[in-house]
DNA sequence: CTAGGGTTAG
């Protein structure tokens, strides 16, 4: 800062032209860089020197201050500039859509009392900014300056917006009125056949570029290689990149992105640490490429080292690095940035709002979410599925569903997240309601619909609403996809059919380690242990696939269920060893359980003690139900004493020990157990059984009540125990 | 007025 005044200072004296050029390269940088600080003391320097209201940098400094986001002084400037209006308008204007306070910008706009070229380029490709095309294209046909300007701004803001048909029309109805294409206005052509993977349109475009003489051009070389990669055509890109005579950061991060396209993330950080020059786009591309691959730490690594070296993150890189942070719960880091965030005014921006909610509501904070989303300006359908999601996860349904059924535009995503919401809080009957809703609605239910109402079906064991949903599937074209087939091949497990289970599993074109734990599970818990474990070996053999923690409990599951102890055991082994399987405490209960049943109760017990981590309570419960069964009246002590002291801690163990107790006979201490209970207001939650007749399922409670036609079913049942009886 | 980078569910 110092120096800057310093080398105006020795200036001061020379050429006033100069220093106006100088003043203004310089404000220009504090807009840029969004230095508002450092551009106000600036400007107290340039009213000290009495040149604060020279024309030129009166504009400069009213944009500086407009960019940097302070809406409630508007009014005041434009006072203060009242004698260039038109110009001063224009930057009110675009400042306006810039902050997207899109109605405003267009009062502002239709009550200006004249208009330039400028004014309306800015409102057009403003509101195309926002996606607002019919508005768009209703001051773009009122235009009276039809340059070549509004059309590059018309037709770059239509492809921006994904009306990429739209564009091509306008550029041909531009060509068809005499007006020649530039360099500007070819990036965008050339964008929007790739965005429409119009080989042929693109080769037409390529042809008048070169008739036009601007195949040479940066930009538009830059923009062939985005189309070429579009059209999966990396030895094109690859050609035009190599023969640039000029390349600049876009073209490089451009080649960083074929990489990754290719799937050679290492490569793309390879291109990226040994390109010539970075900017904020760059770094931006990287941490979003890391960020998508599910690598979110290194992500905001490389973040951390963007803004030490002194690059300022930009909005799309907010987004990426916001996302990141949402994935690894981060949210002390979260809030950090989201100061920054503040500071610059961008939580207004959709994108931002958007990943900003699924933060807060990724770190349980719904309220800090709800107050992102409602400073969102223009809202999408993502900032509303994100704040839906948001209370989903948090089990605020109500909330969701309120919120949901004010979506103006709701898409696929916005169906799916309240519905797995209502599923992920085993909310059944709402899981179905709203995919029947959704279906009325002529929303086309996508694959992961599907997997989530399977999911229901799987967890209700209603199969007749799952072989319903399968036949939906098949009709829209879902049978033969991953996930479906798998959410298939477990709904039909849980609901006892297992033949159509290995039916579906047999014939996947492709397999993830889902499926084949949900298909070992299945038939492991149905009572085919052997074979879920032929299936595990079957599993092996493909090579291909790395099991997870999840497959291995299933596997182990196998095992203790048909008395393959020492197999189990040997699985156990090989989890570290061969797999590099972290095993949880869940394996370790498993193990007990496995030793126990089969009675080697010292081993199961000795095993326990020898846990790296703590052990579940099911685990000594395991073990207590192997004393039992082989009479180890000593050790069921010694494990009960434990039980106990762990039911201190966990509220389940006092419900478990309760029941040892009960199946004991030691009823006084079941009696103490229950006092205990009530004394720290826990409740022993309702066993029930439930089946499904006609899509109506019917519940059976343990406690009260049980069944309203209880009476007549226990007729039935008497009736035909006389029956059995009688012969 | 521009090419390269952005958010949500599974």
């Amino acid at each position: 800062m110092k120096s800057i005044m310093r080398s105006i200072l020795s200036n001061s004296r020379g050429n006033l032209k100069d220093n106006v050029h100088k003043i203004i390269s310089i404000l220009n940088d504090f807009t840029e860089k969004r230095l508002i600080v450092q551009g106000t003391i600036f400007h107290g320097y340039l009213i000290k020197k009495g040149i604060s209201s020279q024309k030129q940098i009166a504009v400069k400094l009213l944009i500086m201050y407009l960019k940097s986001g302070k809406p409630n002084d508007i009014n005041q400037m434009l006072k203060e500039f009242d004698g260039f209006n038109l110009v001063v308008r224009n930057c009110l204007i675009s400042a306006n859509l810039e902050w997207g306070k899109l109605d405003e910008a267009r009062q502002l706009f239709d009550e200006m009392p004249e208009r330039n070229e400028v004014s309306w380029t800015a409102i057009i490709s403003g509101l195309l900014r926002y996606g607002r095309v019919e508005e768009a294209i209703w001051y773009f046909e009122r235009n009276p300056f039809p340059s070549l300007f509004s059309w590059t701004a018309a037709i770059s803001g239509l492809v921006q917006n994904g009306s990429s048909v739209k564009a091509m029309k306008l550029f041909v109805e531009m060509l068809q009125s005499g007006v020649l294409p530039n360099n500007v206005t070819l990036t965008s052509v050339i964008r929007a056949c790739g965005e429409l993977s119009d080989f042929n349109l693109g080769m037409c475009v390529l042809g008048l570029i070169v008739k036009v003489g601007f195949e040479h051009d940066l930009s538009v070389s830059n923009s062939l290689i985005t189309f070429n990669l579009r059209l999966n055509d990396t030895v094109s890109a690859m050609t035009i990149f190599n023969r640039m005579q000029s390349k600049d950061v876009v073209s490089w991060t451009a080649i960083l992105d074929m990489y990754v396209q290719m799937g050679e993330l290492a490569e793309a950080r390879r291109v990226f640490d040994e390109m010539p020059e970075r900017n904020e786009v760059s770094w931006s591309t990287m941490i979003s490429r890391y960020s998508q691959s599910g690598d979110a730490e290194e992500a905001v690594n490389l973040f951390i080292h963007m803004v030490q070296q002194g690059f300022k993150p930009n909005k799309s890189c907010f987004a990426s690095v916001l996302s990141a942070l949402a994935s690894l719960e981060a949210s002390v880091l979260g809030k950090i940035v989201h100061g920054h965030i503040l500071k610059l005014g961008m939580e207004r921006d959709a994108f931002i709002g958007s990943s900003l909610v699924d933060l807060y509501c990724k770190c349980g904070g719904t309220k800090d979410g709800r107050v992102a989303f409602d400073s969102i300006l223009e809202k999408n359908v993502v900032c509303w599925n994100s704040m839906v999601g948001g209370y989903s996860l948090n089990n605020q349904l109500e909330e969701a569903k309120e919120l949901f059924d004010k979506i103006p535009r709701k898409d696929n995503i916005s169906w799916n997240s309240l519905i797995t919401g209502y599923l992920e809080y085993e909310k059944f009957d709402e899981v179905f309601e709203v995919f029947s809703d959704m279906l009325l609605s002529g929303e086309r239910p996508s694959k992961s619909t599907f997997s989530s109402v399977l999911c229901a079906c799987a967890s209700l064991a209603s199969l007749e609403r799952g072989k319903n949903l399968h036949g939906k599937a098949i009709k829209l074209g879902f049978h033969s996809d991953i996930f479906v087939d798998t959410a298939l091949v477990d709904m039909y497990a849980k609901s006892g059919d297992v033949e159509s289970s290995k039916k579906i599993f047999k014939r996947m074109p492709k397999r993830n380690e889902i499926s084949w734990t949900a298909m070992i599970q299945g038939l492991a818990e149905n009572g085919f242990a052997e074979e879920a474990l032929a299936v595990f070996e079957e599993f092996e053999q493909t090579k291909s696939i790395a099991p997870n923690e999840l497959l291995m409990l299933a596997v182990l599951f196998a095992c203790s269920h048909c008395g393959l102890v020492d197999k189990g055991l040997y699985y156990f082994n090989s989890m570290e060893k061969v797999y590099h399987i972290q095993s949880n405490d869940r394996h370790y209960t498993c193990v007990v359980d496995m030793l126990s049943r089969s009675g080697r109760l010292s081993e199961a017990e000795k095993f326990i003690l020898d846990m790296p981590c703590e052990p579940e309570v099911q685990a000594w419960a395991a073990l207590l139900s192997g004393c039992k069964t082989y009479r180890n009246e000593r050790m069921a002590e010694r494990v009960a004493e434990k039980i106990s002291e762990l039911a201190e801690k966990n509220p389940g163990g006092y419900v478990l020990l309760s029941n040892v107790y009960a199946s004991a006979g030691r009823w006084l201490d079941v009696l103490h157990m229950r006092k205990l209970m009530k004394e720290k207001g826990l409740k022993k939650s309702g066993g029930y059984s439930w089946i499904e007749v006609r899509n109506q399922p019917h519940f059976f409670y343990s406690q009260d009540g049980s069944h309203n036609e209880s009476s007549e079913i226990y007729g039935v049942l008497e009736l035909m125990r006389s029956e059995m009886v009688l012969k």
